[in-house]
DNA sequence: CGAAGGTTGGGATGCTTTTGCAAACTGTTT
DNA sequence: AAACAGTTTGCAAAAGCATCCCAACCTTCG
């Protein structure tokens, strides 16, 4: 069931992960790269994506705004919710939740300056559980 | 003020908001080009982009996932929310607003598996916010 | 109508991410 | 320790999404 059923540790998987529990500045692919590049000189980005990929897949580092692949776009422009279907990525509008109304003042980094939250939700839509159920039927 | 003081109503701008409010499928920026090129077949790709980016701007539709231009990563692969610079596009943690008990079941679209939701903040970091006041102090 | 200037099509360009492949390496078994 | 099988790497090429450039064109408004 795993995707990654043997993996092994190399020191460009070291490094990477190491490098990245260092710090908390949420570093995209490349500068993940920059910062890993100071120990192993030789490393390719190439790799870099590769171990990121899978690292996040075996739980071990998270990655942020999975499956926003493409941006989308809502023609109605009234303020409601989304829900994500993690197979297909395709979004659907929720039935505005609740505007929830978080007492998010004192909670957040002193510094910053909160415009705003968004709410999203994710799951699997009717199309893509019936694609589940089918193949499961047909094993 | 306005981004785009000027704005003419043009053939092409009016397919592509009329074509994207005919559906709520959220399409992509090339699943609204398929759209709007049955209407008008010479209509490009970089119209599309332009039109949809003026057209978010100006508040008649919504762009999703505004400021994903690139993935980041997390060495920390607990359990947080996080807070966005809508400037400077980087993340940093929030510490972990309250774990936000939403009764989501009966709101839902019925036919979709919730698996999850997300929370994310948006504001100005320290950072881009002393910018903004040396760059006023500076006129 | 005619001028002013926003907008278009088409291609070029940029940037992020993915992929193919031979060589190198890891972990395990003799 | 040597050999083996299967992973992983570096490099380069390619794919994919989004933006930019520019001459020709169109919309708007007096």
């Amino acid at each position: 069931m795993q995707k990654h059923p043997n993996l092994r540790m190399t020191r460009q998987r070291q490094v990477i992960l190491e490098e990245l529990r260092k710090v908390n500045t949420h570093p995209s692919a490349d500068e993940v790269y920059e910062m890993v590049r100071k120990r192993l000189p030789r490393i390719s980005l190439g790799t870099v994506y590769r171990n990121l990929e899978i690292l996040s897949e075996s739980g071990d580092i998270k990655k942020l705004e999975p499956g926003c692949s493409l941006k989308r776009f809502d023609g109605n422009p009234s303020e409601h919710c989304h829900i994500r279907c993690v197979r297909c990525d395709r979004i659907a509008d929720a039935p505005l939740a609740p505007d929830i109304e978080i007492d998010v003042a004192g909670l957040m980094p002193a510094d910053y300056k909160i415009i705003g939250h968004r709410l999203e939700f994710f799951g699997v839509c009717p199309n893509c559980s019936d694609k589940t159920n089918r193949d499961a039927n047909r094993r």
